[in-house]
DNA sequence: CTGAAAGCGCTAACAC
DNA sequence: GTGTTAGCGCTTTCAG
């Protein structure tokens, strides 16, 4: 394991002195063109790179810790690309922690990412509880993607979820349907600040502004529903007597478990029952699936996550709240025209 | 934003040294019980956490680095499950790096995770050549997945492509087909490595196994080909005068582009064209896809390879490899009866 | 069994 | 402009 070139190596080969080399390094005031060319040559040479690990015992490790509840979830690469394009150029760099188990919280991974002395965090959506949060978050920059939140002193970024929801809904009235249900969850904890309540709140709002008050109807399962789970409350909704005919789901992974149980029930989509979800997540567009949706510009949300929590990092103490525009996708699910 | 207990903070308050504690932390040989007790009671009174990055700058950082080219194949997640449960238990942790662009390597990454002292890397299929490989590995700890190159210092885990492959086949022959295309791709360089190399032995072996040599046909896109370029040809190829009636993709993103092109060419599947598709991947099981698939077991191959990664960690020095057996699992796309 | 002291690679006052 | 020096929080000889 051959050894590394140090500050220490860099400085003797130019014949200077360590602060001098630092000082090159950082681009601080009061070098002269000759000596940095001077350090610059030896640490080509030398084929240095500075030690951010050593560089984090004094000041910024220049890492970001990205905090996933899964990888699963086609929508958080998008995020991501997200996070990573706005990064670009910076000193920064993204590192990704992923939440495995379920009756385990972030807060592991938050601890071992503060241990290593990440400069601070962008967490989607995270299962810890408030007051955790709010003690955390006046500790280490924190960027909140999906979670309602502008009490604390963490910054957020969020989908306007009720409008989005009122697009989705407009849509499958737009189409004639007049029994709408919105397929839910129930949120485990916090749930004033869960997306899926806006959701709900834009559900609501849109068919009461359509006269459908009549025909609300809502079904939840819990958090973290398997897909068995999933179709198995399907199947209820979908074998009532007067059962809908199109359904707006809080999110593309349980409309396409809907979808699949509609199917086996022998319903022909979108005729029988239409179809619209949240997320656009990367397979919803797949020819097999072609389900509607609505896009929240996760790569928007991933790069203004990332932009916040450097200027945070930098200074920046009063709370900034962002929302992006959420887009209505209308694809085969939903429309027979599409 | 508080101040977190040092090491310092700790000694002070049980009344013994620095060193006292650190040999506490470390369950280090010759304290006596009464110090340990005392020093523990510190570290729970001030909820001391020792930072990992100073303990770094000395010797380890508990730190895993996971290279990934993109967290958008379901496969990739089923690895990291693996990863994380062989970490159980120690002190290790895994932090996630995703490659972005494709004309990047995983190059930069790699040197982001050195500048952070990581202990040493599980790579999965990276792009980078033998030449930079085989020097990094003589210097940090490595565990490469899905890549058969045993000549260098650095460990692999495999799965047995050149079986799998051959599964796949058979089992496509067995239920009547002659007419049987190898949908797979050019890999970029290093190719003698490469799994889809070997899933092509495998195919070529199984079809002369059984006297079709006359009907071998492989069709090749390039490396990183988007959806479209999957269906324009897999357009050519369903089109031509004596088509395949069935098909063994070398992944299952891709084979899902071909059902689609299938599809809309008017084929009906699996009758017209049966698929069969590689890695098993987390949406192939999906009601709608259906995708009959070879498993490689990729949580076996998560586990395997953080477990060799720290071996090498902690001392061994002869490289291991290690090859998972596949699965062959049959589903709507290659036969009726399922 | 315990503690003093040097050192890991880099930064940042502060002198010169 | 440039170099000296004292840390950052922890580990690790090496005396006692």
């Amino acid at each position: 394991m051959s050894k590394r070139a140090t500050i220490i190596d860099v400085a003797e080969r130019a014949g200077v002195s360590r602060s001098a080399v630092s000082k090159v390094l950082r681009n601080a005031y009061g070098i002269s063109e000759q000596m940095r060319a001077g350090v610059e040559q030896a640490m080509a040479e030398l084929n240095y790179r500075p030690q951010i690990a050593a560089r984090g015992l004094r000041g910024r490790t220049y890492t970001l810790g990205v905090v996933m509840p899964s990888i699963r979830n086609p929508f958080f690469p998008d995020i991501l690309d997200g996070i990573w394009s706005a990064l670009q150029g910076t000193q920064y760099q993204p590192l990704v922690a992923v939440r495995h188990s379920v009756d385990e919280t972030e807060r592991t991974l938050i601890e071992m990412m503060l241990d290593r002395k990440l400069d601070g965090f962008i967490m989607i959506a995270p299962l810890v509880n408030r007051d955790y949060l709010w003690r955390l978050a006046t500790t280490v920059p924190i960027v909140m993607i999906g979670r309602h939140e502008t009490g604390g002193t963490f910054d957020t970024v969020n989908n306007d979820d009720e409008r989005g929801a009122y697009l989705a809904v407009a849509h499958l009235i737009e189409q004639g349907h007049k029994r709408i249900a919105f397929f839910s969850f129930e949120p485990p904890e916090d749930s004033a600040v869960n997306p899926v309540v806006f959701r709900m709140r834009g559900y609501i709002a849109a068919m009461q502004a359509h006269g459908l008050d009549n025909y609300i109807q809502i079904r939840k399962t819990h958090s973290g529903a398997s897909a068995e789970e999933d179709r198995l409350l399907a199947r209820d909704m979908l074998s009532a007597k007067a059962r809908p005919t199109a359904v707006f789901v809080w999110h593309d992974a349980a409309a396409i478990n809907v979808m699949a149980e509609a199917q086996a029930l022998g319903l022909n989509l979108p005729q029988d029952l239409a179809v619209v979800g949240y997320d656009n997540f990367g397979i919803s567009a797949l020819p097999q699936l072609q389900l509607s949706s609505i896009d929240q510009d996760a790569h928007a949300m991933g790069a203004t996550a990332a932009g916040l929590l450097i200027e945070r990092i930098e200074g920046r103490t009063e709370p900034v709240h962002f929302t992006t525009e959420p887009t209505l996708l209308v694809r085969r699910s939903s429309t027979v025209s599409a």
